[in-house]
DNA sequence: GTCTATAACCTGATAGAC
DNA sequence: GTCTATCAGGTTATAGAC
């Protein structure tokens, strides 16, 4: 088989796996549902892949290295061009997450799902991923937001961050529990809706007054 | 054996499988970990909870429960007392979490990440766990952030509902990676500290000004 | 590179003795 | 209520033919 299908089968596996870790999560799915969900052998996956642990790694990672050079590409604009304000900070934060998460729904599935688990996931692989491919951005957009907000201290920086984050991965994984809630009221799958209320919100909330004594 | 015994079976096994499922996850955790750390006999789950998924729900419900029960009560004792601001719902509504993720944590692990999975684990048990045990107070919730914040849509209040939930779930699921992110600079079990940032940021957020043309 | 076959082991659940 | 023994089926990983 030449190096075309070679790619294809790694693909194939890669788009069958994301598909079950989104819907089962990634312990519940077994090599063989992702290999005769790929149409592929059993061998395939260790053969292009090594284990099942490394397969996790390259699944989550494949959407989570573009969506990460996009947040630092957009934040080095701001920077260049001193245009810096909370909002264009957030969308530069908020809106490659979204893209990804909303650009790729057509595929029948959710893959937010997935990635609002990168955070709770208790598999060992995860919390590598964690510190390796979003370690970066955390410190950049850390950064960021301490210039932006100078009334801040730098522990009150941290927790505003951490909460930023929060509500985007809440968002990720139980964004369509939003439409239950709210009786079909709101649509999570628009994405300019979805980007104005989280801004909206983590604006005023990162502004919000220090609460501790001026130095 | 009497009463007494059995319900320390019972609750020897609950301590058990919520310990490994925080620790490792629900799939991660098979009945035989469970019972040999409860140091009881493999059969005693299924006689005592008849089924892997009964075991789930008992473990989650356990702390659910009571939790829900004292911010249902909170919110009462506001109401009739008509001393309600945004502050003390959002105190009514994210102190009982805390104080149970930080009065259980000297178990030897936060009971919190557990509770941080609710939203974000596949496990078919957990789905219906949310609807059951979390609807009655997301509708209550849901009514006095409306009447505390009038000039918010419907919509509006249930968006920012939905990330004030965010924030003590991602607070649940991921506070102790918090003290990695800022070298050691915040303490994420310092109840007042986590209470005080977590209302200041949700208080601000949800009186961001409405988006919508008033009606 | 891809396949079949299989090793070695773990899973939840249960029947039946005590 | 608690135990042992076992069922029927699942799991990852790999050896070896093609």
């Amino acid at each position: 088989m030449n190096e075309a299908n070679v790619r294809e089968t790694k693909d194939r596996i890669l788009d069958a796996a994301e598909r079950l870790f989104a819907l089962h999560g990634i312990e519940a799915t077994s090599l063989r549902q992702i290999t005769s969900d790929a149409k592929v052998n059993l061998a395939a996956v260790n053969y292009h892949f090594n284990s099942k642990d490394e397969l996790v790694r390259s699944v989550y990672s494949r959407r989570i290295r573009p969506m990460n050079e996009s947040r630092i590409a957009r934040l080095q604009v701001l920077e260049t061009n001193e245009t810096t304000t909370l909002e264009t900070i957030l969308q530069a934060f908020y809106e490659p997450t979204i893209d990804m998460a909303l650009g790729l729904q057509n595929h029948g599935f959710t893959i937010g799902q997935m990635m609002g688990r990168l955070y709770t996931e208790p598999h060992g692989a995860m919390q590598s991923l964690i510190v390796t491919e979003m370690g970066e951005v955390a410190r950049r957009f850390a950064l960021a937001l301490a210039r932006a907000l100078p009334h801040l201290s730098q522990r009150e920086v941290f927790w505003r961050l951490h909460f930023t984050i929060g509500m985007l991965a809440h968002t990720m994984a139980a964004g369509e529990k939003l439409k239950h809630l709210s009786h079909g009221l709101i649509n999570p799958h628009d994405k300019q809706e979805v980007l104005r209320q989280m801004i909206t919100y983590a604006k005023a909330g990162l502004s919000a007054p220090s609460l501790e004594p001026a130095p």
